[in-house]
DNA sequence: CGATACTTGACCAGAGTAGTAAGGTTTCCC
DNA sequence: GGGAAACCTTACTACTCTGGTCAAGTATCG
């Protein structure tokens, strides 16, 4: 399936500033960067959707940076994706605007719907705690080979 | 979730030979056009995937039209979209190569994965059967009102 | 004041999407 | 055999989304 960038390096941030959070000051996006391998003019804009969307919070001037707004095992894979994937609530199909009308096409729609539904669920379950637990965990295993 | 055209289409004109599979002849293509207001220009290409997808046959000439290659009970939205959507197996990144390599960029497609696949067990658990089915079930409530 | 660092808006190239157009080929039927 | 019906194929277009860059603005610390 589509993992797109904006919501993959949503979350590698994400996940760096919740290893983060320990220590209280705010993480700057060079250091965010430089952890994971991001484009720097890139992710200053997914940063700032996140801080529309409540996930971080910043602190601007010298010695600023980025925080979480909330504790790792309040935010979800989920949440970020909302808040970065363009929503795309499809306001007017334009075209396909009488297809929509038609039975079929409405029983097609719900049975889309319970699948993405699923898939929602599993992103539901899983926290920025539970991404920073399993990356230790494979890092603990990779140690004792 | 996103439910592109090419996929609902594809769907639309399943669930209609589907639904006309008991009558031996092949369905053409004005006729499901008509039947789930689809542009014909553009589902002569979505059929043609199908049938490179080994889901629909096609017979030509004259009286010539489009069948369902196997029984409808085992044709299921999965394989639907997996036979028109892009495959999009993103076979190189490009630029985000480098960010693969990280070992947070790796539990994160684990978490990724797990999620794709809850939504592809729910559309493999749907066949056209399925939704000739529902079809008819609505219509059934909707006349008892 | 000046350096650091977040904020904002404009911009761009490439890919994918939805759809159209037109000509070629196969088959049926008279 | 000659239409005509209907599928097959390639090409093209308009538009949007995506990934990413640039540059100027603003806030804060020292």
């Amino acid at each position: 399936m589509k993992l797109n960038a904006r919501t993959e390096y949503a979350s590698l941030a994400a996940v760096e500033l919740a290893r983060r959070a320990s220590d209280g000051a705010p993480v700057g996006l060079r250091t965010i960067c430089d952890a994971q391998r991001v484009p720097a003019r890139f992710l200053v804009h997914i940063l700032l959707e996140l801080k529309r969307a409540g996930i971080v919070v910043s602190v601007r001037g010298a010695a600023g940076g980025y925080r979480l707004a909330r504790p790792p095992e309040s935010i979800t894979l989920q949440e970020l994706r909302a808040a970065v994937e363009g929503s795309s609530e499809t306001p007017t199909p334009l075209t396909s605007a009488l297809a929509g009308t038609s039975r079929d096409a409405a029983t097609l729609r719900d049975a889309w719907q319970a699948a993405a539904r699923a898939q929602a669920e599993i992103l539901e379950g899983i926290s920025l705690a539970d991404l920073v637990a399993r990356s230790r965990a494979t890092a603990e295993s990779m140690y004792y080979i």
